[in-house]
DNA sequence: GTTCAGGCTTGGTCAGACCAACCGGTGGTG
DNA sequence: CACCACCGGTTGGTCTGACCAAGCCTGAAC
């Protein structure tokens, strides 16, 4: 403690915690301000760390932070890019589950996928608006099309339901969705080299569209269990 | 072993992406099989990265990884500490979510519990096992004792769910759940200074367990739904 | 116009150094 | 004997500077 006479130099105390956190907040508003989204570059390291007025490491270990949020990604000799937008407000909430169970069993995956995925239904049926009714219309003309001429429709299905997980007005079902589905489809070498999969829940689809843009929350869990349950049924069928 | 005729000079190609993750995977590695718990010590940075054979940068921003993920927590001039164990199977679904204000964010995750919540009760429902109603029962009595002559019983609700998660004989429920519930509760500050807080849905917690007993899978998804909309409408009011 | 080689940029890694906070033992003091 | 101030070693935190490898981009050669 300095005398009384000269009481403090000024001491600023510095990061009571994490200076790794201030920079990747900083770096969160960044993006937030500069309207970064997700594909868009950021200024390369030796810029940011001189902007920020700190050293590569500190740098270096909030980008990675933000990279296992998910929040950026880093391609060497390229730049780093973002994912998924961020502000400075933005709510970090990892899961971490233990995977040893997934490998012997998607039914378990798909037990978990079923219940957020018709709450999800069930939330697009009651929030939809009048964009979300056009942008899944116009997903499932297209997957119908696409089925119709080629047989399957991965990637169109895929498409459909994340306008409905858009539509849900909750971002959280798309993210959880998005990497339960990633994890999921890896566990089975050719998902699509079967053209037929999951082929039976094609009419479904538009079944569970009338139910969302009708705002009936009940007809769109009933039929997004049907779809759900085809899934399984194929998945038992393609595991013997 | 050397080529015979030395088509290549063993060229091993290095990370082809990311060297930091399988420092992090390594230590997941290691937190597994020495058995760490959470509050266990790792070794110093110094020792990690000489057994390792890396140098500092790299093992400070595999920790700062699984820093970012819940996993790890260093205290300087202390080590580094384990939150949560893992494994090298570990799977990490970061989510984010933009929450301006608390109330929001409650909602939103609220939203991705019920889902999961009920399909874990309407599964429970159709596998319990006498066992599993055993623990349901006594978890129940223990809540209602607990709750009868304190008025509230947060850790005796817990339990009971747990049992249920128990029951749906899918270890993803409890394992996703149980950390949706610890982000949930950190969000307000005094989750159990209004003691009275979910006390309306006191009465459904019996119903969901007969229900479950008597292998009903839409009356206990009516009944967890009962309970969570209490849940919601107390986190409207509180949050007034 | 196409191709490709070489240089520049960018992220990835390493090494060494210093700082600040913490921990534990040591020795003095009551 | 109990207590506590002190001090040195340990540990995470940060900075600097250097080098590497992969992407990219420009410009010369064909």
């Amino acid at each position: 403690m300095p005398p009384a006479s000269r009481p403090r130099p000024q001491l600023d105390v510095l990061p009571p915690l994490g200076r790794a956190r201030q920079v990747a907040e900083a770096l969160s508003r960044y993006i937030d301000e500069a309207g970064l989204e997700a594909g868009d570059r950021l200024p390369s390291e030796r810029e940011l760390m001189a902007a920020l007025g700190i050293g590569r490491s500190s740098l270096r270990e909030a980008v990675s932070q933000l990279q296992a949020l998910g929040v950026l990604e880093a391609r060497i000799g390229s730049g780093t890019y973002v994912r998924k937008p961020v502000s400075a407000h933005t709510l970090h909430l990892p899961l971490s589950i233990e995977a040893r169970n997934l490998a012997d069993g998607l039914m378990l995956t798909l037990e978990v996928r079923r219940g957020i995925e018709v709450e999800a239904s069930m939330a697009a049926a009651r929030r939809r608006t009048a964009e979300d009714i056009a942008r899944m219309s116009d997903a499932l003309d297209e997957m119908e099309r696409v089925h119709l001429s080629e047989g399957t429709s991965g990637p169109a299905d895929l498409a459909f339901h994340l306008t409905i997980y858009q539509a849900s007005g909750n971002p959280l079902f798309g993210q959880v969705l998005e990497q339960l589905r990633g994890h999921f489809e890896r566990f089975w070498d050719q998902p699509f080299d079967r053209p037929d999969f999951a082929g039976r829940s094609f009419p479904f689809h538009r079944q569970l569209f009338e139910a969302i843009r009708d705002g009936d929350p009940a007809a769109a869990a009933r039929h997004t269990r049907a779809i759900l349950d085809i899934v399984e049924e194929d998945i038992r069928d393609m595991s013997r």
